[in-house]
This record gives C-alpha cells, structure tokens and sequence, in this order.
DNA sequence: TCCAACATGTAACCGGTTACATGATTCA
DNA sequence: TGAATCATGTAACCGGTTACATGTTGGA
C-alpha cells in the first residue's frame, strides 16, 4: 500500500489533517493515487499508533477541531526507505482491452463506438493535461517549494505522455477496424467449439509452450 | 466488474471448465486481466445462478470430475450489451509516480536507481511484447479462430505501445533528474511548513482554482 | 521419491469505494 | 432557504489475492 506512504510524503512537507490532505492529494496526485476522506482518516489513525505520526487537537472555537499530524523519526525513516525502494507496477485491468479482444463477437459499428468514445475521452484528457503540466512549476513557486516543481512536472509529463500514446493506439485501432473484412464480425466461432475436450485441451498446451515467453507475467506487487 | 463478462466471451467461444478458462487466461488477456482459479469458480457458480451459463457434470474415472460450463441465451444478450457499452478506465494507481512525486526528499542516485529499474523492467517487457505480437496471428490460425486474430494483436499492440512510451518517459525522467542541480534533492522544504495553517489553507483554495480545470477527475468505472 | 498436472473449492484478509451520520457557519 | 465548506468519522460492501484443503495419476 503507498497511500499511508504518500500520507508520510505529504507530512513530511509540514503539518497537515486529514481534510486539508484530501485537497492536497486532489490537487497534486489525484491522477494517479487518489484517495477518498473515508480511507485517510482510519490511516492517519493507523500511522500514529504505528508511531511514524504525531498528532495534536487543536481546538477551534467556530468550527470543529482539528487534529493536526506531523511526520515522526521514524515515519521519515520509513519514507525514505519506501521512496528509494523500486516499485513494482500494479495489476493493468484494462476492460476496454476486454471488449477489444471480444470484438469479433460484436457488430462492426459498436465496437467502433466503444473506441471513438475512448478516443473522445483521451482527445480531452490530453488538452488538459497540457494545460496543466504548464501550470505545474507556477504552482510550485507560489506554494514555496519550487525545488520541487520538477519532479511534479514529470509526473504530469507521465500521465500525458500515456494519453497521447493511448490516443495514437485508438485512432489506429479504429482505422485497422474500419479497414476490415466485414466476416470478421459478428462471427459465432465454430471449429474450436465443436473440437471435443481432449483436442481443445492439446491446443491450449500447446499454445502455452509457444506463447509463454511472450506473456508478461505480472509479478508481485506493493 | 468485467471479470464476469471476460468469462462469457470465452464461454461463447465454446464449452470451458474453470480449469481451462484459467489456462486460457493465462495465454491470451491476463497482461490487461488476470484472473485466479479462486475467483473463477465462485464467478461461475454465480453466473449459472443469474441463469448466464449452464453447466453439466462430465464424470471421469480415472481425474476429478469436471464441470463444463456453456453459455446461454441470456449469457450471449448480457455479454453483448456488454461490449457494446463504452468503457471507462480504472482508477490510475501507480506507485512509481508517487515516489517520483516526493523525489526531492530523495538522494539523487536513490531515485534514479528507482527509475533505472522501472526502465530495465519495460526494456523487457517491450522485447517480449514484440515477440508475442508476431506470435499471436498463427496461434488464432492453429486454434481454428483466424478471424480473431486481428483483435488479438490489437490488444497486444496495445500493451507494446504503452511499454514503449513508458520506457521513452522514463528515459527521459532520468535524463533530466541526472541534469537537476544537486539542491533539488535531499531537501527540507521549510517555508511552506513553518507558514501558519491559514496561511497554507488560502494557498490551497488558491491552487485549487488555478489548477482545477487541468486535473483529469477520474470519474466513476465499472 | 517427489513434483507437476488435473480439478475443485473455502476462508481469511486487504485496499478501496459508497453510503451514512453529525453539526456548525457562511454565502448565494 | 438551501447548498457548500469545515471537520471528523463508521459501516457495509466489493473485487481481488493469498493461503489452505483434498486426492489421483503420470513422469523425472
């Protein structure tokens, strides 16, 4: 889990609740670790009985108090080594990858729907993420940590790059598509089906021997 | 969840046991969604009792006996509305930008170490990727499911494009960490931390506005 | 002899989401 | 008047992973 992590990365900027963390995370990582109120409060409170957190009450007249954590010792110590330890990458689940690679079962024009929807949605994230990646060092120089503003700027160069190249995928995908033979489509596959069980099961072995190599295979992750 | 619906596409490619589905898994869509034999047979179960799928007991003497699921009428409506209905992406969770995002509290050749193994990782993943794409025409032609193929290496192509531009991203996140002045790392940022709460909460709101327009809000996704 | 393959499952756990609860203040 | 902001949480649920359980057969 990096939620607590990120939390501990956050801390370790300055003091922070619960409530003010979630604006930080919305405006900072949301893209690629969000997290909801529900979740950072029982893992604040898990922090600091782990002892990596402080946590004072401060209490306001006006408004309900806040609980105010800082980052312990031992929470920069438990940062640090999270930090520079490699991440692996977490489980892809992709289901339009899934009705891709079901397409044959589908009419012509509905697959294509589903992926000009996608390359809608991408069109857009793409925009945005340009206009933000330019106010990302602005941001950082008026927050104060403007040492910082390069590594937000990469990971904002991450998620756009990835739209971009998900976009170019699509807009092909769609073109091989268009450009296909209309049998492809809508077919009800017969051959595999009517093989009896033992056939089917040699081809899937067989298969395996010569796709194996090629599969990622998706190792542990954090 | 689409784990269900993965499960009748390859139900309407014909009759599969849980232990062949999770083979079939394994060589085909488990780089974009993995599925475990214990999360199979649960979701098989639950979908004869939706009425998606039949099943018949094969008795054999010799192995356990095995239960041949097909799909039904039912199953074949569902599957398709199904992926006729575009899809939204999962939630973005991805470990690797959350350390780069906190690089500054980081030695220098702590996070590069961390990004030169990310890039060792997709240098390989990009060498399998281009070896299983020119594999997976001639499997669809062994298995009898020619017209297939041209979706498979859709989805294949897809994960190599993703591979490849991540690998072109991180490349060039290293290049550019490996020309940041030393400063930038290692860094306690203080002027932020020592400001008072109303002080960073104004900031905050301030931040908020600029840069909400440009954050990608990862909506909701089946 | 020991491990892999065949074949099916259950149970505990885990991280995360959604919904629900409370209650004051401020602004449109 | 009614919604948004501040501020904290709990509880139910959900999809998925890991670990555990069982028992046979065939090959290294």
């Amino acid at each position: 889990m990096s939620l607590k992590h990120a939390l501990l990365g956050f801390l370790n900027y300055g003091l922070h609740t619960g409530y003010e963390l979630k604006k930080v995370f919305d405006i900072s990582v949301a893209h690629f670790w969000n997290a909801e109120l529900s979740q950072i409060y029982p893992s604040l409170k898990a922090l600091e009985s782990e002892g990596l957190v402080d946590m004072n009450v401060e209490v306001q007249a006006d408004r309900p108090n806040r609980k105010v954590y800082s980052i312990t010792d031992d929470g920069r110590r438990e940062l640090l080594e999270w930090l520079g330890t490699p991440a692996e990458s977490d489980q892809v689940r992709e289901p339009l990858l899934v009705k891709l690679f079901f397409g044959s079962s589908l009419p012509k024009r509905d697959l294509l729907a589903v992926l000009h929807k996608r390359a809608d949605d991408l069109r857009g994230t793409v925009a945005k993420g340009q206009h933000g990646r330019e106010a990302v060092r602005g941001v950082a120089r008026v927050i104060g940590l403007e040492r910082e503003g390069l590594f937000w700027e990469l990971t904002m160069d991450a998620e756009l790059k990835h739209s971009e190249s998900a976009l170019e995928w699509t807009e092909q995908a769609i073109r091989q598509i268009e450009a296909a033979d209309d049998e492809a489509f809508n077919s009800h596959p017969a051959d595999f089906a009517t093989m009896d069980t033992k056939a089917r099961v040699e081809i899937l072995d067989k298969l395996k021997g010569a796709v194996a190599p090629a599969i990622h295979t998706p190792d542990q992750f954090e």
